[in-house]
DNA sequence: ATGAAAGCGCTAACAG
DNA sequence: CTGTTAGCGCTTTCAT
């Protein structure tokens, strides 16, 4: 590999014009500038990364930290990941997806080692250790998705209190008064305590009480398997339930054939619409389904611009929440009829 | 952050044995190594990846090139990465999932950049243009997967001609002589020459043929919803088939489902085996069904340690093939019954 | 067994 | 606008 110095050599300028070249921090002048270019294009010269991060300090690498072995990326998370990959570019950054564990060892020699910059944290639970660590190493991160209490830290997450309240809204204005919500099982998994099923849960809890709707709600596994039992399970539990909201894409087709199988048409005699869902997804069922489209590309990216302008030197604290955005199945099947 | 040098300034004794206690490339005896150690937990030491690898010129980064965008990380995949992690781990590398496009570019940046010391890629197509690339380039690497004709370079991989033709001893054995092949659809995307796909069918027609058996391949949508369309399609190309092997988890619910809803009970009148699968997946459906479990862990492994071997000096082309190991659904149900 | 010292390739003052 | 130069933190001969 050519290095700068022989680009230099080669230009007859000094390495340091090179480097103004190579980064653009500083004014050079049109003739000398492609002199360089010329040369570097010779040379065949690329920039050496890891001699730039040590000299800067800098890596210009964001670590994507994904639970991995407890989660897989699915297409929501996906859609997420290459959006952010795509605006981290943009931006001068790569983004890579850091498998590396939940342990205070694994984290702090990412960012001490001195091999990322910052930080995206997905998957976040409403306890999650890695936030507590990377506000005790004070490091740059932002995460996808709240904690708890996430008033003094930097994220950007779904909306899920807006998102449960647009679906109800669409229900309600069906005529529906009889709702379920169905919720994937985590209980006893390490993401028990995942951030958007316990925010959907509790809010669906509250807005249809304070709506006056009845309101069951009932678990699922992650599978067809798991819908069908789910959608037994929901009409074991009100048998007059006519409207659902499902937000486990995984378990829609068995949901729905779980339905179907107990006597109830959808859209006919039951509504279901699946948030934080895709139309991908919503597309999977027969019929299709309405959908609340999760917004990943948006947070991808927003993710991705909090974290680059706190790490150049901005100081806002991102608090950003995005519904979902409403999808109308596009049937050609029998519109929902309002609730008998 | 503490550097070497004051790690060595603190223990009294020069920084070239602090570096040597650090990566053990020398002899160090136990009492200075143990002062130097106690110096390093008083101050927190932590080695810095950069200057390490700007010196040594190796970063112990290894990317795991995974085409993101046009294929998400299932099951499958994420078994292979995270036990190529572990592995990577064991052998004091980092493995990173890196969302660099195919284009020359990006792989050459990322290898003559110097951020990876080699390169392990996924989802390797019949005619991969990033393989071309790496062998131009003379790149460190291994592939899962291979190519139309992998010769010369360095592979891990499924059997999948030997998995084939276990799965249909087992159908064989159990009577069938009609037998039908489910398949993902990827025509007109760019992974229509996607390996897997290409030599399982492959297989399966030759195998069949050679064995005197009567065989169908139908392709299905990535859902239930295509599972159910392939049973129709495969049930339409022949009726009488019994026996079916399925390479699309996604896919197996819809399938069986759409078996029942024509009238054919599985087990007993239909053999469905899926293949490339996971104990997991086969339990996603009703009935739960015998799979052929795809050797993730195994393959992670063991392209982890070829490419390392080759990065450490060694000289070996690794040419493995791993068939699925048969996992007999553990069904309470009707065992199925010979063909009759 | 330990230390001195010469880089690795680049950045960023500072000087001109 | 361009060049000089002192590091960035660590590895690695080569002496001792």
């Amino acid at each position: 590999m050519a290095t700068m110095q022989q680009v230099a050599d080669r230009a007859g300028v000094s390495i340091a014009t090179v480097s103004f070249v190579v980064n653009g921090k500083k004014r050079v002048s049109e003739a000398t500038r492609s002199k360089v270019t010329q040369a570097m294009r010779e040379l065949g010269y690329r920039n050496n990364v890891v001699a730039r991060a040590l000299a800067s300090r800098r890596t210009r690498i964001l670590a994507l930290l994904f639970p991995a072995l407890e989660h897989r990326l699915d297409k929501t998370a996906l859609q997420f990941f290459t959006s952010a990959v795509t605006r981290a570019a943009e931006l001068g950054y790569h983004l890579v997806l850091w498998p590396s564990g939940t342990t205070a060892d694994d984290l702090r020699g990412l960012l001490s080692g001195g091999l990322a910059d910052g930080v995206v944290v997905m998957e976040v639970s409403m306890h999650d250790p890695r936030i507590d660590l990377l506000v005790e190493v004070d490091a740059p991160f932002v995460a996808i998705g709240r904690t708890a209490d996430p008033s003094g830290l930097p994220f950007v997450d779904i909306d899920f209190e807006r998102t449960v309240a647009l679906a109800l809204d669409r229900l309600e204005s069906l005529g529906h008064r009889r709702v379920g919500l169905v919720v994937e099982d985590l209980d006893g998994t390490p993401m028990a305590e995942y951030g958007p099923r316990v925010r959907t849960e509790t809010a669906f809890r509250q807005e249809t009480q304070e709506r006056g709707l009845h309101g069951t709600v009932v678990t699922t596994g992650p599978s067809a398997v798991g819908g069908r039992a789910a959608a037994r399970a929901l009409l074991a539990a009100d048998p007059d339930v006519t409207g659902i909201v499902v937000m486990q894409d995984d378990a829609n087709f068995g949901l729905v054939s779980g339905l179907t199988a107990a006597g109830r048409r959808v859209p006919e005699d039951v509504s279901v619409i699946a948030i934080a869902s895709s139309d991908e997804a919503g597309a999977a069922t027969e019929p299709v389904l309405t959908t609340m489209n999760a917004p990943g590309s948006e947070l991808g990216r927003l993710a991705v611009e909090s974290l680059v302008d706190r790490l150049e030197g901005g100081d806002q604290l991102t608090h950003t929440l995005i519904p979902c955005a409403l999808h109308e199945a596009d049937s050609t099947a029998p519109a929902p009829a309002p609730c008998p």
